[in-house]
DNA sequence: CGGAATCCCCAAAGATACTG
DNA sequence: CAGTATCTTTGGGGATTCCG
């Protein structure tokens, strides 16, 4: 609505509700909640285990990353009350509809990574005419 | 280390080195990089076509996102020396590869944006008793 | 037109300490 | 063990300007 923004553009595969679009991938598409989800879908953990499973993540980030997570219905948190605290987070229904593709990026990522870096590495040495992205300075 | 979980989960594509994924989910996880390919995705698009589709970038991340993708030898830039500049960019087969998994993922926020938008509110709604959560305030 | 450089701001992410 | 509150830092990222 509002703004009736005509792109006369070529192929525009997007329609002009890319806003909602952004909006969730703004949310999932965080490195933390996509490795959070990726950890999770191998089954129920508990608030500790994410912690060691995802290992550079803060408790900071993690705890906001399950908050969050629970809040959009991705993941439920089931807390014992039992001497020594235990809760337990796991998937919903519907995150595990994003396990897919979660992995899909995943995979890619695995897949990929050495590709990319040889391109970087390539993209250094061919583009320094110019390149200040060369923030690589290997010293010299 | 003590990460020797024995995962009984359906789906688990995780080797311990979730470090190089950690990398490229960071790098291609950016929302704007996420938008450039599948915007891309339809074909080859200039500077401005780029700018007017994801509209809502600014030339400084559209121009970082580029080069960022350029690097990594997702896309391709060509310039023609003409009299009124003209660049064009495009995915590379490595780029492309990564198209499933991108739309795998906008698919998912397409299908699943309005169950989202639903559980927050839900989920604003029940654990109000003490959710400082709810910093949603409609503002009337 | 395409992009590089600069300024500036605010929000996000990390570390730490404390509590239930 | 699980989680919160606080402080600080960093840099992401928007707006503007100038150059090729």
């Amino acid at each position: 609505m509002a703004t009736a923004r005509k792109i006369s553009g070529p192929c525009q595969a997007w329609p002009d509700d890319s806003a909602f679009i952004r909006e969730v991938l703004d949310r999932i598409g965080d490195k933390w909640t996509m490795l959070t989800i990726a950890t999770l879908s191998a089954g129920p953990l508990r608030y500790s285990d994410l912690q060691a499973s995802i290992r550079g993540i803060s408790q900071r980030m993690l705890t906001q990353t399950l908050k969050q997570l629970e809040r959009d219905g991705l993941i439920t948190r089931t807390a014992y009350a039992e001497v020594p605290p235990r809760v337990e987070y796991a998937l919903t229904d519907l995150g595990r509809s994003l396990i897919e593709a979660v992995t899909a990026m995943t995979r890619w990522a695995a897949a990929h990574h050495t590709e990319i870096a040889a391109n970087r590495e390539a993209s250094d040495l061919t583009g320094v005419g110019r390149a200040k992205a060369a923030a690589e300075a290997p010293a010299d």
